[in-house]
DNA sequence: CTACTATAGCGCATTGTTGCGCAACTCTGC
DNA sequence: GCAGAGTTGCGCAACAATGCGCTATAGTAG
């Protein structure tokens, strides 16, 4: 099995590795945004919010189109949702264990 | 939107975050693995595969079953296998990306 | 054309987090 | 007691995240 699709794997799921990295991915599943609309939702300096979007580029997860000064970003792989869905099956597993455990 | 939930979605995902820990995955797949089954596939010291073992347990994708002193893997939501599916899909319209702007 | 403002990205320094191997430890079965 | 299977503590090196300040480009007003 090759060893560079697993390092390719895992590069896309560390760019999703980030709460504020989701946070990004779940606005822009509602439709495309720019810079300056997602800054106000965020409380951290542009510059970060930044990385954190060329992040989600760097691995194609998110797209950008330039108007003018502006850049609006677009989910480039919606199926990225369908993951979330996963995720959250694994969480109310771990959450039902965890309950169990409590007993 | 909750927080929390963004938390612990990017908890999931950074335990997917490495090479070594998808390939782990990929192996349990096919079927339950103890850690010794495990050690010959991985050329890296036993406690680094250990701790790599234990990420994953920690966020509900791997469960252990113990018997005597050996210790069987099984992967408890298999759902994670799916979102390879989509890594591919984004990894693929990555490279044609690159492909094109090679151009 | 120039000056000014807004948008976005980059370089640097600091701080925090991971991954790793080594060695020491627990637990099981002979 | 001893060997095999796993886990944990420790220290080091590498990496990631953040804030600050600076640069580049687009658009606009004069």
């Amino acid at each position: 099995m090759n060893t560079e699709e697993f390092q390719a794997r895992a590069r896309v799921m560390k760019a999703l590795s980030s709460p504020v990295r989701l946070m990004i991915v779940d606005e822009l599943s509602r439709g495309e945004r720019c810079m300056c609309e997602l800054q106000p939702m965020f409380p951290m300096n542009k510059s970060t919010l930044s990385r954190h979007v060329t992040a989600l580029k760097n691995v194609g997860i998110v797209s950008e189109r330039r108007k003018g000064a502006r850049c609006f970003l677009k989910l480039e792989t919606p199926c990225i949702l369908n993951v979330f869905e996963c995720t959250m099956g694994v969480i109310r597993a771990e959450a039902k264990r965890h309950a169990k455990l409590a007993k």
